[in-house]
DNA sequence: CTGTATCCTTAAAGATACTG
DNA sequence: CAGTATCTTTAAGGATACAG
């Protein structure tokens, strides 16, 4: 049964993340807002949701707070809160993923700013801005890991 | 029914990317190999996924070419590609996301360069690496999208 | 330990029709 | 146009048992 456990109980950030935008459609709306696409069936159209899903996908996309419904009652308009808007370097990311291994050289999308320059692509660097190899990163339980999920790691991790 | 159409023909990168991580859990199982956990059963524990799930999961990230599959036939050991590790920054992007708008000011997981810096957030910037207002962002079709996919977009974003 | 093979359940997603 | 309300389907996810 597709009986997800929710994932906030992962004591993982990444956990909590997916529990709101982990499933197949809440990015893709997500990118429609923040392209500009505002009316539900402009939404609909675009990515090809069913209607009903797409209520229920915007409707927890408000309640999570990552989108802001503002127009008319009758006739609302949906657009990125900045929770919602604070999430865009990683889906743009994501995309920018996409592109690199999936398009072939030739973006579907190009992310640019005011001025008509097109985005570099994301990368983790150091606080100067030097690029970091990302395999000699180590992702390690912080602050906020209770000393359980430390000693879990522990077992879990062996070298 | 979730008979959820594959995103790929949606002319979009990052629909494509989402069909291949845009479940629930082959983001955390990657998380887990960036972390260093390599075992079958280590993820298991780790992530709660079912055994048979994370059968699936694994072969699809193998065949999808983020994952490679290491050690014995007996006990293999998996590890990211170089496509996978190509995807952390957006990984790491959801996880620093997590950590604002969940965790509370104790992210319960930290990512360290080799001299055990913390990684600043992941930022959209411009190419001299200064801060890109978000808001200010286009997402335009580009090269890669055909005619047809301009005239939709000239449609579905109307200002 | 790492799977594979069933079986079962359920909730998610689509289709459709209808309302304000 | 923006939903809501059903109805139906189906495949994903879990549990379990078994195999190499």
């Amino acid at each position: 049964m597709p009986v997800r456990k929710s994932l906030a109980d992962l004591n993982c950030s990444l956990a909590k993340a997916l529990d709101v935008v982990g499933d197949g459609w809440s990015m893709l709306i997500l990118r429609d807002l923040f392209i500009g696409v505002q009316r539900f069936q402009d939404i609909a159209n675009s990515t090809g949701v069913a209607r009903n899903t797409l209520t229920e996908r915007l409707n927890r996309l408000v309640g999570a707070g990552l989108v802001v419904r503002t127009g008319t009652e009758h006739r609302p308009l949906y657009a990125l809160s900045d929770m919602g808007y604070d999430l865009m370097p990683a889906l743009v990311a994501m995309m920018q993923w996409g592109d690199r291994w999936y398009a072939d050289g030739k973006p579907p999308m190009v992310i640019e700013d005011h001025k008509g320059r097109e985005v570099p692509v994301v990368k983790l660097t150091t606080a100067k801005g030097k690029d970091l190899d990302l395999r000699k990163l180590a992702v390690k339980p912080g602050p906020g890991a209770e000393a359980m999920t430390k000693a879990w790691l522990d077992t879990v991790i062996r070298r």
